[in-house]
DNA sequence: GTCATTTTGAACCATTCAGTCCAGAATGCA
DNA sequence: TGCATTCTGGACTGAATGGTTCAAAATGAC
């Protein structure tokens, strides 16, 4: 065996999905993604195939990370305040830039739709998998399986909205009165 | 003077906004546009430009027409009828394939977010605009100046949900019910 | 019919795109 | 030290991108 990997592939892919997230898929050219990444065309083809093989890699590692994140407040709190926590966390509190780029789930629906189907489903079906995090959370919440399936598909259009609403460069107040003021719906729903 | 323009104008910016609207900007390519709007390279860089400034064009046509809709439903209906027929007009009842393209705005600004801020800060500017006309439905309606506007910035996140959930390819059940719990929570909200 | 005027299609351009290739550098092992 | 192995930078490729140019064709005015 020989010379091992010099680059740190799983910082190399962290930077990768970054930049993704903030521009998507199309808008992210061979150049910037090796910018970003610090590493020759080489090394990226014989790393990870191509770019949309990285691409799905980072869709998925994406997706994973905030589904731990939201089983992980399930496993802590109480399940209403898990939702919320796994809210506020991803686009209320903080600002910590990310908030500002929205779910590369959302993102990567709006943009494939009608132009890589299966680009497009593969993030879908991922927002499938955290809907019904959200329904277990409810049922946890002790409402009944009819009910937190209604309540699910609320709160995915809420999360919809939100990631949405978080890529417009809108003043801090008008991001906060609305979701402050939907919460209060919801759990007055909930309740 | 001689020759008329051959082709219908307004009939080609027509066909290039379903295009921009289904596929978004980057997608779109200079083939396929002239592709649908049956012209030649010629006469489209005669006619438009260039295809950013096209894609303007059609941008600020989409919102017009969007706008115009709500307005005319709110000089026939009662405000708060009028609201719910926008929505539903444009995403629920009917399916009529524009219902799966989502909302040109909310697709624009996250395609163009962190890519071209002058799109995306030009789309966010129109959705403003619609949200002031929900407030004034609301207002119409009743409702506090102070509590029209907070009502009017939920409605808006609740578009922008909607939008991205009629992008994907759910059952058709899965779309239309959370849209229905969502609005029986406005109303009794509103009222 | 003739002549300006204007639109048009097609060839052309430079640039950028994702992806390939290979010579050479860096390594581990003996 | 020398060899086999493996990784890497950078040159290269062909296709596609958005945009330009120009001669020919189509028109209206006379």
């Amino acid at each position: 065996m020989a010379r091992p990997i010099e680059f740190d592939r799983s910082q190399a892919v962290n930077k990768a999905l970054v930049l993704f997230w903030r521009k998507g898929y199309q808008a992210s050219s061979l150049a910037d993604l090796l910018g970003a990444m610090g590493i020759g065309r080489s090394s990226f083809y014989a790393a990870f195939t191509d770019k949309r093989s990285l691409f799905i890699e980072c869709l998925d590692l994406w997706a994973a990370r905030s589904l731990e994140l939201l089983q992980r407040d399930r496993a802590e709190l109480p399940p209403l305040d898990a939702l919320q926590s796994f809210f506020e966390r991803s686009f209320i509190g903080g600002r910590s830039a990310k908030a500002n780029w929205g779910c590369m789930l959302v993102n990567t629906v709006l943009e494939m739709a009608d132009v890589d189907d299966e680009l497009a489903a593969r993030a879908s079906d991922r927002l499938v998998e955290m809907q019904r995090i959200f329904q277990a959370c409810l049922q946890d919440a002790g409402a009944a399986p009819e009910r937190a399936e209604e309540l699910a598909a609320m709160l995915m259009l809420f999360n919809e909205g939100i990631r949405v609403s978080s890529r417009r460069r809108l003043p801090d107040a008008q991001h906060l009165q609305p979701i402050a003021a939907t919460f209060r719906l919801i759990r007055s729903a909930v309740a």
